[in-house]
DNA sequence: AAGCCGGGGAC
DNA sequence: GTCCCAGGCTT
């Protein structure tokens, strides 16, 4: 099979089968560009059994670009939490302000206009353009540089811009007349369903004929990739504060600043350390270099990692003392890997928490009630943290 | 070009 | 547990 043979065959098989056989996705009972949108939005960062539950959510409360542009902030964030990339959710909201304000409402169809609004890039505005208004555009996320990859059998490292760049050409040079929203999703549902990233069901692809990687036996060793950076690890201490008198039932939390990670997400106060303190359980308490047992009152060892979280505190006009350890908790992010040791604290004689909370250090304190909880947006290790803490307590 | 941004699934 | 999955933005 030659190149263009190759070519032909590639796009008309792949978009027979798509025709045949495409998943049914609430995002595509429609073409209306504006769901097409925020479903692309949501599947950059998650997989689709993941986004059909918060596709649905977020469009039952948010039908159109106008209800979108006109919510409060704190609405859709909770409406994103436990997506992840939170920023997203803010860029999203934002670019539909834009579509609201500029092009009344109307989602552009000309790639310069739709390039330029927040989170949109190469792979959104070609899938926007394609999917929803069927131009000739290439989309290419992770799923289409795999199979190209192995189809054509492309060396170059998919992380390199200059590959992106290369395999949108040879994507959009693919796209049949007339059928650029359903031959792009083909080549994603390919990816996604087939041509997987480890093990490929090659004996069920529509395209195996003319894949060049696995008449080599290559299919398994493409596409290339150079490996990312382990996480660096952070160890924290997070303080569990349960409110007295009339806060009673009520747990501390906070808001994060409004840039960075986890950007105005609510959590537990917390800390990073140099060193966690040593695990110490039960028994071995009496052993512990420091510590006594004063009555059923375990003293703890001076311990400098939970002084630098009292002090922590101290220094947000929180006035706290780390008691017992209650778990540990884990979180990894893309770059961090965090080391949580979960404190409960005890509000110091003198302060009742009552006083006026700090608002702006640069975090935003709150005393949270039970019922409360659903209108605050938390990143899903808070959320483990104090449902364990309720289940167990 | 490299780092910053979460969270879940497969095995 | 250990591996994998990445698009857009900022520096």
């Amino acid at each position: 099979m030659n190149i263009d043979e190759r070519k032909t065959y590639f796009s008309t098989e792949l978009l027979a089968w798509y025709r045949r056989h495409h998943r049914d996705l609430p995002w595509r009972r429609s073409r209306n560009p504006y769901y097409i949108w925020v479903s692309e939005i949501m599947l950059q960062q998650t997989r689709v059994d993941t986004v059909i539950p918060y596709f649905e959510r977020f469009i039952g409360r948010f039908p159109t670009v106008e209800a979108l542009a006109l919510a409060p902030e704190e609405d859709v964030l909770k409406l994103w939490e436990g997506l992840g990339y939170y920023s997203r959710a803010r860029n999203l909201q934002a670019a539909v302000k834009e579509v609201h304000e500029r092009y009344d409402g109307v989602v552009p169809s000309e790639k310069t206009d739709i390039s330029s609004l927040k989170g949109v890039g190469p792979y959104t505005s070609g899938a926007i353009l394609s999917i929803a208004y069927n131009k000739p555009e290439p989309a290419v996320d992770g799923n289409v540089m795999r199979v190209l990859s192995r189809y054509f059998i492309i060396e170059e490292d998919i992380m390199k811009i200059s590959t992106r760049t290369l395999m949108e050409k040879l994507a959009k040079e693919l796209i049949p007349e007339g059928a650029a929203g359903d031959f792009n999703q083909a080549l994603m549902e390919l990816g996604a369903t087939v041509c997987t990233p480890r093990s490929p069901y090659c004996l069920t692809c529509p395209v195996r004929e003319g894949c060049a990687g696995r008449e080599e036996g290559r299919e398994e060793t493409l596409p290339v990739k150079k490996k990312a950076k382990p996480p660096r690890p952070e160890k924290r201490l997070v303080a569990l504060i349960e409110g007295t008198g009339e806060l009673a039932g009520r747990i501390l939390i906070r808001q994060r600043p409004q840039e960075g990670l986890l950007a105005r997400m609510w959590e537990l106060p917390h800390v990073e350390v140099d060193k966690l303190p040593p695990v110490h359980t039960g028994e071995d308490v009496h052993n512990m270099e420091g510590s006594a047992i004063l009555g059923e009152r375990i003293v703890l060892a001076p311990n400098a990692a939970l002084e630098r979280l009292e002090a922590h505190l101290a220094e947000e006009g929180i006035a706290i003392e780390p008691q017992e350890r209650l778990m540990d908790a884990e979180h990894t992010f893309s770059h961090i890997h965090w080391e949580m040791q979960v404190y409960r604290c005890r509000i110091k004689s003198g302060w009742s928490g009552k006083e006026q909370l700090p608002q702006l250090t640069p975090y935003h304190y709150r005393w949270l009630a039970p019922d409360e909880l659903p209108q605050y947006a938390f990143p899903n290790v808070f959320l483990r943290i104090m449902k364990q803490y309720r289940d167990t307590r």
